[in-house]
DNA sequence: AAGCCCATTTGACAGAGGTCAATGATCGAA
DNA sequence: TTCGATCATTGACCTCTGTCAAATGGGCTT
């Protein structure tokens, strides 16, 4: 799990050198680490559990920027002010730095240095990406590019069974709808027989092919 | 200028070390350097004009993911894949440099890494707050934003007047939009005197104040 | 097992923005 | 200067998704 981890390419004692400078902080479902505008003093690695970044309109409309999973990096090296909200979806560990002390340390590192960039430039391959999706995909294009995005990044069961670590309204907001829409989009795709829903988060995809059919639009 | 590139960190020695790994290039309006999807084989500093970062969905909807002025840097260091094409938008002339030996070179240079690490974290944040445009603001909410984005960007000559870099369609294509969408809210920004349009790609903001209120909603 | 709370689903309707088509402006070439 | 081609604007119409409201049901407490 640590392979993916920023500090995998550190030998032990300056992992050791790391260590020290973090603390463990548990969180709470709900639990807002940071948030959006604030002066950036910390950063974290995600030990477990499951965070989402966003940002919000003036009005109260909020978009989700990010979901964060075990063993990424959260918060902003390098930089005065802490862009996004960073919110815990699940009960969530983090090793918690202070910024400072985190982007000294990486200056001196350039192994930590290196990691960072390359996680950097994955995230905003990634993010691009999601630029198509909200500007251009309808609603069940949306919808199933998320199913398959989420069911890539999630270990199943053996039954190919997974769990949404998002609620409804979670879903809607990253994926730039309503709630209701979401919602539809689900019970068409259920009468579809491409997915079984199980619960309130359970999801089997049942038609894996035909669902990447729909989330390119065809 | 200098001063925004990656390299204005480099002592005289690495910057003449690093020059001769690559080559200028001229490209003309409209020329794609970089295909979405192809190999990775060069990265480039970006000398003068603008270009266009772009994906398209299967069935041919483009989505612009960013745009590149001078000072810029293009390409995917450390990665196999190109995420997106890169088009000229303008003429344009680019120091193209082979990937590997840039990576190599890199690699070597804590200062160029550093750099590299902080412009993508700032293209990280700039393109996550592109996310909120296109998931959670309406047309009139997208085109202030993007008028003021611009003008900011670009230098205005003394009347205030600048030149729009992208055409109606290009716009349409960052916005999420299609290009009758986007002529009928310059319109009737027109019509508001918030903005003065001159030619096709001319435009004045007369009323900044309110043009920002449009795009945070109010 | 019953009951409650709240997330989710479903329905009816409205409006923003897309689509299609026609008209009008701008710019480069002849 | 004129022409033609392309780009942009405008209008009419329609669709998708948002909005508002009501019904349903999962999962927890008692």
């Amino acid at each position: 799990m640590r392979a993916r981890a920023i500090c995998s390419d550190l030998d032990e004692p300056d992992l050791a050198a790391l260590r020290r400078l973090g603390r463990r902080v548990s969180l709470a479902a709900g639990q807002t680490v940071m948030w959006e505008g604030d002066d950036s003093t910390v950063v974290a690695n995600v030990i477990a559990g499951t965070l989402k970044l966003s940002t919000s309109t003036g009005g109260g409309r909020e978009q989700i920027v990010g979901v964060i999973y075990a063993s990424d990096f959260i918060g902003r090296p390098f930089g005065a002010r802490t862009p996004h909200s960073v919110t815990a979806l699940t009960d969530a560990h983090l090793c918690l730095f202070p910024r400072s002390a985190f982007d000294h340390f990486a200056r001196d590192h350039g192994a930590l240095q290196h990691r960072l960039l390359r996680r950097t430039l994955d995230d905003l391959d990634r993010t691009r990406g999601w630029l198509l999706l909200l500007g251009r995909k309808n609603a069940q294009e949306k919808m199933a590019t998320f199913l398959l995005d989420v069911s890539r990044r999630l270990q199943l069961d053996r039954t190919g069974r997974f769990e949404l670590p998002l609620s409804r309204q979670q879903i809607a907001d990253i994926l730039g709808l309503t709630i209701e829409t979401v919602s539809r989009q689900m019970s068409e795709m259920k009468r579809l027989a491409l997915i079984a829903v199980e619960g309130r988060r359970g999801i089997r995809i049942l038609d894996r092919e035909k669902l990447a059919c729909l989330a390119e639009g065809h």
